[in-house]
DNA sequence: TGTACATCAGTGAACGCGCGTTCACTGATGTAC
DNA sequence: TGTACATCAGTGAACGCGCGTTCACTGATGTAC
């Protein structure tokens, strides 16, 4: 059958959407193809019309998801919505914590990413730079080497927080780990030679 | 053949030890046991006399590991050694950044083991909880709440820093992320109304 | 002291299964005449 | 206007391979007699 203009693109944005977060979810090692293609409605012999091979696949929904977290939260900034303290207290947010296949993918696949191509590595660490900048216009203005320097500690600081608090089995204390990063964040949002 | 006493203690220490280092560098998933069995010297069919199964050998063997990584920074405070800008400076270097393998298994597995049976949860949080104690040591004396709290957001900067330092492939600005996770570490440091 | 047997850590073939990837094919629609 | 053909996103069988797990077996040594 032939298709409409513009029909294979929303396929691969489909294949990217329900790749990201089954990745997010599952880890990209647990996620096999043929799966991925049945959830997106298609049979896995299409797969590679859309995408040169696995990793291709990863590279692209990795950097798609992550760039769609930093433009979700810097969108606002005229707004006001977004600011430094509403930013932190929502990614340490237990429902963040508790939906990792909508979340942020730096708290997800980070340690899985270091292991993968330089491409790949590359590619998502572009975006976490994008992200590093995007908390760092929170911080500002000042010296911009020391914003970004603090920007990258205060990102490090919620990736691992929501990994620890995914990690923790009791509710309390995985509340309490958030908590604790969240106080930290607000502690760091302070730099020297800054104003805020 | 029958074998002296201790040797299959032996054994199981020497399947942990292969299991853990090639958990930190490829990932949990990456891993298969005929490969491990035959990295420990030994073929696959032996390895359920040791564990009851895969997922066994993973929370055994990363709660070892992490064992071993506090304990080996919670030794020497008697000799000032290991006082906490040493640890931090020593967490946060490339020589850890570069070598996973023998690493903090949280640095590397925290993300992952989130996605694991509650059972594998739990160790891995007791063992995270002695990594975050060791570390509020070295901020108090002091309300240990505060101290706990604040011991836990730095194991979560350590954590998140060491990770983005190994995803980024440019080495400059890789060791610009270890710095920065250091004076960030080193700010937080000072724990309100706590004298260090 | 010498022989028969029990022990049990480790061996290696076999199981069903899902993996990533390839490829000849399908078939509804747009285009050419 | 009607027919023949080209297009190409998606199909589904097939490939070799490694996975986790099971199990009948091996064989050197300790123990019983």
């Amino acid at each position: 059958m032939r298709y409409e203009k513009g029909h294979k693109e929303t396929t691969r944005r489909r294949i990217l959407d329900v790749a990201s977060g089954r990745f997010r979810r599952d880890g990209v090692d647990a996620v096999g193809l043929a799966g991925l293609m049945a959830d997106a409605g298609l049979t896995h012999g299409g797969f590679y019309a859309h995408f040169k091979s696995k990793e291709d696949l990863i590279r692209e929904a990795v950097t798609d998801a992550l760039g769609q977290t930093t433009k979700a939260y810097g969108e606002k900034i005229n707004d006001k919505d977004w600011d430094f303290e509403t930013i932190v207290r929502h990614y340490l947010s237990p429902p963040h914590r508790d939906n990792p296949e909508k979340g942020c993918v730096a708290a997800c696949l980070t340690a899985e990413i270091a292991r993968h191509s330089d491409e790949t590595r590359a590619a998502f660490s572009g975006r976490a730079g994008e992200m590093i900048d995007m908390l760092g216009s929170r911080l500002g203005p000042g010296d911009p080497l020391a914003i970004r320097r603090r920007a990258t500690a205060i990102f490090a600081l919620l990736v691992g927080t929501l990994q620890l608090a995914r990690a923790e089995v009791d509710s309390g204390r995985s509340g309490e780990i958030l908590e604790s990063g969240i106080a930290a964040a607000l502690e760091l949002r302070q730099v020297p030679g800054v104003t805020p």
